[in-house]
DNA sequence: CAGAGATAAGTGCGTAGACAACTACTTGTC
DNA sequence: GACAAGTAGTTGTCTACGCACTTATCTCTG
């Protein structure tokens, strides 16, 4: 380790350490502690994906989210709404997945501005080969790491945050 | 909204609906809140940030980390890893802020391999500008949306999150 | 104390996604 | 029914960052 307790104390001119007296407010640490459990989860989550197959998490969100519409379909800007993305991101996504022929875009029957995305059966042979291997991801960096109680919490919690950020 | 309900019922061959019944389960849904809230509500903080200053919130990030250490001065590694970044990822960053005059970077008092990075006065007083607004945007899309149980609740949570994936 | 392996940081390269501008279509309002 | 305003999606451009590799230094083991 460093020996940086070892310099001078606090010769700076400016402000100094008590002008962020506030930074350690439970408030802020909270948000600290979601920012930083949820990247770092995320981070992990994509590794592994990354390892097994070559699908990316957001390329598997996309795909979760069409298996979990109706008919297995969705517009592209209900997508990227979901997937919180641009429209811009959305269109470049979907372009690489329907190259990878794992959904198709159909033109929508009655808006002709705009396309129906649709998991194709391809698509969902992929998600399902994918799926298992998430799923124990999952588990061994986040569900085994709460309670029942605890997760149940965090969902009512962040779905308040979700909705009001909507 | 679309007639998308006047389609055929279940048309595919291969996997259907059913095959993706855990996709519901709690657990899963518990980590789509997560994964969504906390994608929104980055997003809109960056928003917020970039339209009142021009700042992005990893280099606000660094800020708060250099702020909240000792002698406001940290290692790019313990930076890096506290931010959920690439060492690489973090050279570049580091590169901005320091071409931006708001940290510098000293040579280690006794490892050679590397630096301490210092938050200079300037970065002092450019975050103590910028701190206020953030604030702002924090009570209104996170801390006004739970209540003070909840909030402990999440941090505590979050905190064991975090530290499962350290 | 020599040499192997670990660690700090930087670099070239590739890419995902934001932003802004644009086209095409739809939905109002008078 | 025409025209203004809104919405769906695409594209050019730019940038932040990951990945893989390299160099320099540190640390541990025999």
């Amino acid at each position: 380790m460093g020996s940086l307790a070892t310099m001078d104390d606090e010769d700076e001119s400016a402000p100094t350490a008590e002008t962020f007296e506030g930074l350690r407010s439970p408030r802020l640490v909270a948000f600290g502690h979601l920012l930083e459990g949820s990247q770092r989860l995320l981070a992990l989550l994509e590794a592994d994906l990354k390892a097994s197959t070559a699908m990316s998490t957001s390329e598997l969100e996309v795909l979760l989210r069409l298996a979990n519409s109706p008919h297995h379909r969705a517009r592209p800007s209900e997508l990227a709404d979901q997937c919180v993305m641009t429209s811009g991101g959305t269109t470049r996504l979907l372009d690489r997945l329907e190259s990878q022929g794992v959904i198709q875009r159909e033109p929508h029957p009655t808006d002709r501005r705009g396309f129906v995305v649709r998991l194709t059966d391809d698509g969902a042979e992929r998600l399902a080969s994918v799926l298992p291997g998430h799923f124990d991801s999952l588990e061994r960096l986040f569900w085994s790491v709460l309670s029942d109680e605890e997760l149940q919490s965090l969902s009512d919690i962040m779905r308040k945050v979700r909705d009001a950020n909507r």
